[in-house]
RNA sequence: GGCGCCUUGGCCGAGUGGUUAGGCACAGGUCUGCAAAACCUGGUACACCGGUUCGACUCCGGUAGGCGCCUCCA
């Protein structure tokens, strides 16, 4: 198994089973709903962590929740906690939807304040950061490597508005001292404060695992500076950190980055309502993780056209044949999802089938249901009449089923009744794009 | 200015130095009372310009266009 990490810009082979693989992803900062685009890196976070203990590994992950942050402050003054709070709940709720599962571990920042501020005390100590008027301060000119992860460098970057507290340009915060109107704050060595956003993963993380881990997931936006930040802190206690990072691609929406700054972000919660989960899982196979994937209606309809093939293929009577080491193949390969999807779109054998797309939480395509008993009688009805020759009376009742959103089709010696794919519950539309 | 990524047939989207990706949509056919579903068949693609090579969509260089990051951001 070999994944691409974005440290070394190549593949790297993954340790033997059973690992064991402890990974880390980040979550989303909770201030809003979160939005589609912050789905992705906890599915593959979650895809990644059944297909690793798929293949006998022990795997844990972890996902966090950031729920200290500017943004939150901004968002809801005087009253962020209770906001970060619910935020948290939606955010679980809306995950929780998407049918995967939860992570090993979903740490939120607030657990974690004392062990930031030990934290930040040792990087003092070895004088890799330094108190600057109720801040603290990370010395990024203290960490020779620093770039590592990103490849950006200090004397190229573009010029910041200088902070007066802090010594170089592109040192960044450890902590913060509480500014009037931020309705949380935590008492540390250099006063109430709270903890900057890098600080509060590096802990979380090590929190979870120690000093060292296998994998850190997050968005590709993520990398600068928030990881190699990360990186930075951890480096700096002489802590190795994590040794592969994965970059999931973004979601663009209009050709632009799907965020909630821009104003075009659509809720994982809108999503799931409006298409189902299914769908967006199979949304999400059908690209690779680190490419970036267009949300749009044709390509959500498109993953449910291949939702509703997988469902037939399940109506139908099971052939056996298709290659289990196919989809192992892809998998192992740097997770290649789409060629996993193309390898079950080959089979007609049902077990292997459910069992591919158990995988990815698909396993309910597997699943029939059962119609009403009102339009089993129906399709008896209609079924006797084409014994009759009676068509016009077939066709009519064809069609007051239809209007029940069910389909009737002719199999063999009967008839089938399936949940009609052109109804209901999909209109589709990606129109509300939530405008706060 | 710096760092990184991308450009494949109507659409989505893998991949490889010489072999049909796959899906969706569409068209024709088989089946059907007619449909639906299923199955069969069909379109031959890799931004542009050079180079390397017996041979490049696949390697190298350049051009154009697009995207992400350098500020909170999955």
């Amino acid at each position: 198994m070999r994944l691409y990490s974005t440290l070394t810009r190549r593949l790297e082979e993954l340790p033997p089973a059973p690992g064991p693989i402890r990974m880390y992803f980040c979550g989303p900062t909770v201030y809003q709903r979160a939005h589609i685009g912050n789905a992705r890196p906890f599915v593959l976070g979650m895809w990644l962590r059944a297909w690793l203990r798929d293949r006998g590994y022990e795997v844990t992950l972890v996902h966090n929740i950031t729920d200290i942050n500017d943004k939150i402050y901004e968002a809801a003054p005087g009253a962020s906690a209770e906001l970060a709070a619910r935020a948290a709940r939606w955010y679980l709720d809306d995950i929780g939807d998407l049918g995967l599962g939860l992570p090993d571990e979903l740490p939120q920042a607030t657990q974690y304040v004392p062990q930031i501020v030990a934290f930040i005390e040792q990087l003092v100590d070895r004088g890799a950061a330094y108190a600057a008027g109720g801040d603290v301060y990370f010395a990024v000119e203290s960490d020779p490597g620093y770039g590592r992860l990103s490849g950006q460098r200090v004397d190229q970057m573009e010029p910041e508005e200088r902070s007066s507290l802090k010594r170089a340009p592109e040192d960044f915060a450890l902590w913060k001292a509480t500014k009037p109107g931020e309705d949380t704050s935590w008492e540390s060595p250099w006063g109430p404060g709270r903890p900057g956003w890098h600080i509060e993963c590096s802990v979380m993380a090590e929190e979870a695992f120690g000093p060292v881990f296998e994998i850190h997931g997050g968005g590709l936006d993520l990398v600068f500076p928030h990881h190699e930040n990360e990186l930075a802190q951890s480096h700096a206690l002489g802590h190795g950190f994590a040794e592969i990072w994965t970059h999931n691609g973004l979601l663009t929406f209009g050709g632009e980055k799907m965020s909630k700054s821009l104003g075009n972000d659509v809720s994982i919660r809108n999503v799931v309502d409006t298409w189902g989960r299914e769908v967006v899982l199979l949304f999400f196979l059908s690209g690779h993780w680190r490419k970036p994937i267009e949300f749009t209606d044709a390509t959500l309809q498109q993953a449910k056209a291949q939702a509703e093939g997988f469902r037939n293929v399940f109506r139908s009577p099971s052939e056996p044949g298709g290659d289990w080491s196919a989809l192992e193949a892809a998998l192992d390969d740097d997770f290649n999802t789409p060629e996993a999807l193309a390898a079950m779109h080959g089979w007609r054998d049902r077990e292997l089938l459910r069992r591919g797309l158990s995988l990815f939480g698909l396993g309910s395509l597997a699943e029939r249901e059962e119609a009403p008993a009102e339009l089993t009688a129906l399709a008896a009805a209609r079924q006797r009449a084409r014994e009759a020759k009676d068509f016009a009376e077939a066709d009519r009742l064809r069609d007051e089923i239809a209007a029940a959103g069910w389909e009737v089709r002719d199999a063999a010696g009967g008839f089938e009744l399936v949940p009609s794919p052109l109804q209901p519950d999909v209109g589709g539309s990606t129109a509300d794009v939530s405008s706060s």
